[in-house]
DNA sequence: TATTGTTATACTCTATAACTATA
DNA sequence: TATAGTTATAGAGTATAACAATA
């Protein structure tokens, strides 16, 4: 190996802060073994809302992705198209605000779903500045499909979530947005 | 402007599935004017699980990277760090298994923090292809300013979520990771 | 042979500044 | 002046392949 120098070694037993922070009480299962056989302990984070909620959304858009991949539509590239079926004739600022993509990034996404002959710009003769967009008829065509697909994706989902907790999952999404703010484009700057 | 030649125009009204797919019914107010003054049906995005659990999660990332920017650290990077705090001494691959994280990405991260002077890489005698990895005592003081911090963001997340939800969230988060497999690293492929 | 850390690389997503052509 | 689309660019985060040192 190739790399850095050799450093003095402290004590490796301190707790760093006076609190335990949580239920587990260090050293009643010594961590710093070699096979870490024992669990590793990552409190407070799977306490934290942020943190267990990236988890969950990063394994949901994988099982999305999966389910998808015949297709190889992604997530946003779904939730573009989905818009523009159910809005024929919107503008790209339209698409960005309501998904909260900025427009500069939205170009590019376009850009592919018209390369792959998906989505199309129409010119807008009322204002040269803007593009209509619309599916193509192969767009709808897939979108016919991939809406089956995400419904089979869905379904697993919500079987995983179970039969209570489907119904309250939403709402508390809503909330999380509505007090914090949209997490993405949106505002600007 | 320099792009795109005509396109025929092709007739924006046509719904493009049989079925509407949500209560909305298109054409009550015609999406298709100049100042988008109506509302852009997003159906059936806002009832995805996944749609909203990203959007719900990029909402709650962006209030914890403003709460902790005094620090400039970002939700990656406390997670890391507070998994060294509690297991000092930890290898990358470690680390790499608990979060999710690609051993091979985690390599800028720790560098990172090596660099910024907040933890340290140490040799293992017993095991000399890994790093025992710790905290620098600035690493330590930082954790507890930085833990009072995320605190306070927690405690805004929780606010904005309302008592009821706030137990109910973490295990549905739990019942998804565990049904759908992580959505990380780990799986090494 | 397998594991640990690493490099190199690529792709997605997010973000800012600045340009153009229109309005 | 403001808006719509764009370019250029940068930074996170995630992903795979392949290598060296070590087990």
């Amino acid at each position: 190996m190739t790399r850095r120098a050799t450093i003095p070694v402290q004590s490796a037993a301190a707790r760093p802060r006076g609190k335990t922070r949580n239920g587990k009480s260090r050293n009643d299962k010594t961590a710093e073994r070699n096979g870490r056989t024992d669990a590793i302990d990552l409190s407070p984070l799977p306490d934290r809302v942020g943190y267990m909620l990236r988890r969950a959304q990063l394994a949901v858009f994988k099982n999305f992705v999966r389910t998808c991949a015949e297709f190889d539509i992604r997530p946003a590239q779904y939730a573009v198209l989905t818009v523009i079926e159910n809005n024929p004739g919107l503008k790209q600022i339209d698409i960005s605000t309501a998904l909260g993509i900025k427009r500069t990034n939205l170009v590019a996404l376009i850009d592919l779903l018209e390369r792959r002959g998906l989505a199309r710009r129409e010119p807008v003769p009322a204002d040269r500045r803007s593009y209509a967009l619309h599916l193509t008829a192969r767009g709808k065509t897939l979108m016919g499909k991939l809406h089956a697909r995400v419904d089979a994706h869905e379904q697993q989902v919500r079987d995983a979530l179970g039969a209570e907790a489907r119904d309250r999952l939403l709402p508390m999404m809503r909330r999380l947005i509505a007090a914090l703010g949209p997490g993405s484009a949106d505002e600007e700057s």
